[in-house]
DNA sequence: TCTCGTTTTGCAATCGATTGCTAACCTGAT
DNA sequence: ATCAGGTTAGCAATCGATTGCAAAACGAGA
């Protein structure tokens, strides 16, 4: 059923049809309900795509993800999805994993697409070739970025104070006289390299500064947060906290001490980041520091949608995290 | 950067540009190499929607999940997309919601869409509703459906025998002497409504055939989980085993029995579905169900990618499940 | 009844590609 | 030099909408 087939059978041309789909003015009413009776009878709906062609604009929105999998920005991707869809918006979901090339061929294949705007997910996206490759192929559409920032003029982002939500954790564990602890990050994204300053910042000013030597390296696994765990009792028995950069590593480090008969809290406390819902699965229950997701979400769309409807907003906002004590410390 | 632009510093016709585009034959090989220059140059991408008008494709698969954050579908969302994008598809990810309501209109949103294919991810598409719209809205492009069926020409679908799972797990707690089982499902999907068909079969024939009563609802969530355990505690004291019929309350069930005092799987075994990474997070590891999801989403991509090439494959496949047993059993 | 000003409506171009058909161009053979 | 035959390239229509501009229809006042 195409606008053509609409006119013909309503006797017009399908200029006025497509006034009329459009609620545009200058119908006469009676036109205007004959057409719409028509419209109904025949279950008429437009073909985005065609219309996407002459207004250069497809409403879809582009969402980068380096992994869906990973519970945390599945939120995101849930939140977003369903914020947009409200305003008749659909989403097209990419997996651009964790290498630059895959970053930048997802953005490229998007660029084909006409998309209206646009929303990277995660810190992994503020690098140089991500950039670059935005400012080539999107001069024009609104970006919103969820974690991260990019300096362009189309560019808006998210972020949380992860450097000082780092540091009240450690605060937290050394005010319970647990000063030996070791930081544990996935990846140097610059997300992780902020929590990681934070660390260093709270260790040195502490009272067992040469925990600034103790950062491991695991990716975000279950295997690699029990290893790691192995890894630093072997390294260093005497520590007394571990400071996951997220929660899948530190759940199994906690299976890790438990099983090496160490108590949680009492001897090593553990504390991990994004408050997923491993926390309330684990036993015990994983303290976490909360670094907003769901507020990010919301702001982050909250943004794309205003810049998408030319609004103004801010181009940098800030969140700040907050700890949710539960059984590891 | 269109395909005129091109032709014009070119001084061909755009015809010209889009044979050398599409590699189609006719063309001076000299010619072809004097525009794939240009076309390197300027970074030239088709314009897909352009292309969609003209060839009613529009390289884009409609992927409609009830709720993505539920771990299980997120996985085959990912495969999906990760599978479906490597031949240069792109992905249209919705979330419907659970309501009848929210499925037609997303298959409806979708039908705007020229979209090349179809995927429904979870056996509550299995249904009346959904079967009317695909029927009015898809008459034509393969559909295929994770973990459902419905009897339409163009529809394929991957199931799981999960009647014969449930058997068996109830089997497992029986064997090790444990008859007294309750089973507990989230809601009643067809899906679901299999799996308590097989405890219903297996109670029946064993030595505690009043479980058949047992059945017990509670939406997927850690708060139900916990909560319903607490409720079979008290209405049946003496439960030996518990069948979830999902690992989320599964993992807090186990939290209520142990905060009970009662010892896993000593006093009483349990058993989720669907062998989530929640299994292996939680204390002690849980028994599981594992319904092949991975597995799943391979066939129903590959199916859908056969039916996109024009290939023909059965209209229905069935996975068997396996038991993962861990320290709940 | 005629004119003028407003409403309504339709024509035709446009968005960026694809493709059947035709026209122009070579090449070599006569 | 001419012509048949195959190559190569371009014209123009098409996909399904939108929209500026002009034309038609209408209504009211003279």
């Amino acid at each position: 059923m195409t606008i053509y087939d609409i006119a013909e059978k309503a006797g017009v041309s399908a200029s006025t049809v497509s006034r009329v789909v459009n609620n545009k003015p200058g119908i006469k009413p009676e036109t205007r309900r004959k057409i719409e009776a028509l419209l109904e009878q025949y279950d008429y709906t437009p073909n985005e795509t065609a219309r996407g062609l002459v207004k250069r604009s497809s409403k879809m929105i582009g969402i980068l993800i380096a992994d869906i999998r990973y519970a945390h920005y599945m939120d995101i991707a849930f939140y977003v999805e369903q914020e947009l869809s409200r305003s008749g918006y659909t989403c097209l979901i990419l997996n651009t994993g964790i290498t630059e090339e895959g970053k930048v061929n997802a953005i490229r294949r998007l660029a084909q697409r006409q998309i209206d705007g646009l929303m990277l997910v995660g810190s992994t996206f503020q690098c140089e070739a991500v950039e670059q490759a935005l400012a080539q192929n999107f001069p024009d559409i609104p970006i919103a970025m969820a974690n991260g920032y990019l300096p362009l003029p189309n560019v808006k982002g998210v972020l949380v104070d992860e450097y000082n939500g780092v540091m009240e954790c450690i605060k937290l564990m050394q005010k319970k006289n647990h000063h030996k602890i070791a930081f544990i990050i996935p990846n140097t994204t610059p997300s992780n390299l902020q929590k990681q300053a934070g660390f260093l910042q709270a260790v040195r000013e502490g009272k067992a500064p040469e925990c600034a030597d103790w950062v491991y390296l695991a990716p975000t696994s279950l295997e690699e947060g029990y290893r790691v765990t192995r890894q630093i009792l072997s390294e260093h028995p005497d520590v007394e906290g571990l400071m996951f950069c997220e929660d899948e590593a530190a759940v199994s480090g906690i299976r890790a001490l438990t099983d090496a008969g160490i108590q949680v809290p009492e001897q090593v406390q553990v504390i991990g980041i994004d408050n997923t819902r491993y926390c309330e699965i684990c036993n015990p229950k994983l303290t976490a520091l909360d670094n907003m997701m769901l507020e990010m979400s919301m702001e982050t769309s909250r943004i794309l949608m205003e810049s998408l409807n030319g609004g103004t907003s801010p181009s940098k906002i800030m969140l700040f995290s907050r700890i949710i004590e539960r059984e590891t410390t």
